[in-house]
DNA sequence: TCGTCATTTCGCGAATTTCCGATACTATCG
DNA sequence: CGATAGTATCGGAAATTCGCGAAATGACGA
C-alpha cells in the first residue's frame, strides 16, 4: 500500500545527490541547458553531466527535447509536482500531518 | 541561494535508501517502535536498524524519545512537513511549479 | 558494585554510486 | 560517403553506503 511509485523512488535518488541538486539549480528561471553546457558550467566531464541529467529527466525531474544533434535539458514542473504529491501521500500513511488537533 | 538546509539533505538522503523507506511504513498509525522491534519486524540486525533510524531521526523524519534503557522512536509530521516545504521551495526556484496558466 | 538488557558505536567486507576517459552512436554538412 | 560535433554508453578506479557481528556505552535492579 502507497508503494511509492518507481519514478517517485527516483526522484528520490536524484535529488539525494549533492551533484545533482546543485545541478538543478542551474535550471533556475525556466532555463534551457543542453549536456555540454551543464557540464562547463559546473566543471564536470561531458559524460558526467550526460549521466546525472538522465538521472533527474528519470526522477522527471527534468524534460529533454532532441534539436539536431543537441540535447535541451529543462526543469518539468509537472514532473515535480507529481512526485512531490506523491511523497506527501506515501508519507502522509505513517503519519498525520498535522490531523490531530485533540490527541485522545 | 536556497542552498537546500542541512536537515532537507538529510532528509532526502535519507528517503533515498529503500529499506528506509521501508522502515518508516512501520511507523504507520502513529505507531511508536522500539530498536529491537524495528529491527524484528524488517528482520535485520539490531546495530543496523540503530543506525537507519538515526539517519531517518536526523533527517527530520522521526522522534526519539528514551525510557530507561528503551529508545522508542516515532514519525515526526512536523519534521517531515517542514523538509517537505523547504523542499518545494528549493524546487520552487528552478521552475515555476504550475504558476503559468495561460502560457503566453 | 555487578550483571544484564537495550542501544550505540566500531571495524570490516560486499554492494553500490560517482566520476572519469575512451569509445560508440547520431545528425549535420560538404 | 567522409568528417565533424554533440551525446550516450562502456569499463574501470575511487569513494560512499550497506549490513553485519563484536565491542562499548548507559540504565536499571539485585
Amino acid at each position: 500500500m502507497v508503494e511509492l511509485g518507481e519514478t517517485s523512488r527516483r526522484f528520490l535518488k536524484a535529488l539525494a545527490s549533492e551533484s545533482r541538486q546543485q545541478l538543478m539549480l542551474e535550471f533556475a528561471g525556466n532555463a534551457e541547458l543542453t549536456v555540454g553546457q551543464a557540464a562547463e558550467r559546473l566543471g564536470i566531464a561531458q559524460s558526467t553531466a550526460s549521466e546525472q541529467l538522465s538521472a533527474l529527466r528519470q526522477g522527471g525531474l527534468l524534460t529533454a527535447r532532441r534539436d539536431g544533434k543537441t540535447v535541451y535539458y529543462r526543469a518539468n514542473p509537472t514532473g515535480i509536482t507529481t512526485a512531490l504529491t506523491e511523497l506527501q501521500a506515501h508519507l502522509g500513511t505513517c503519519c498525520p500531518p498535522t490531523t490531530d488537533p485533540h490527541n485522545d
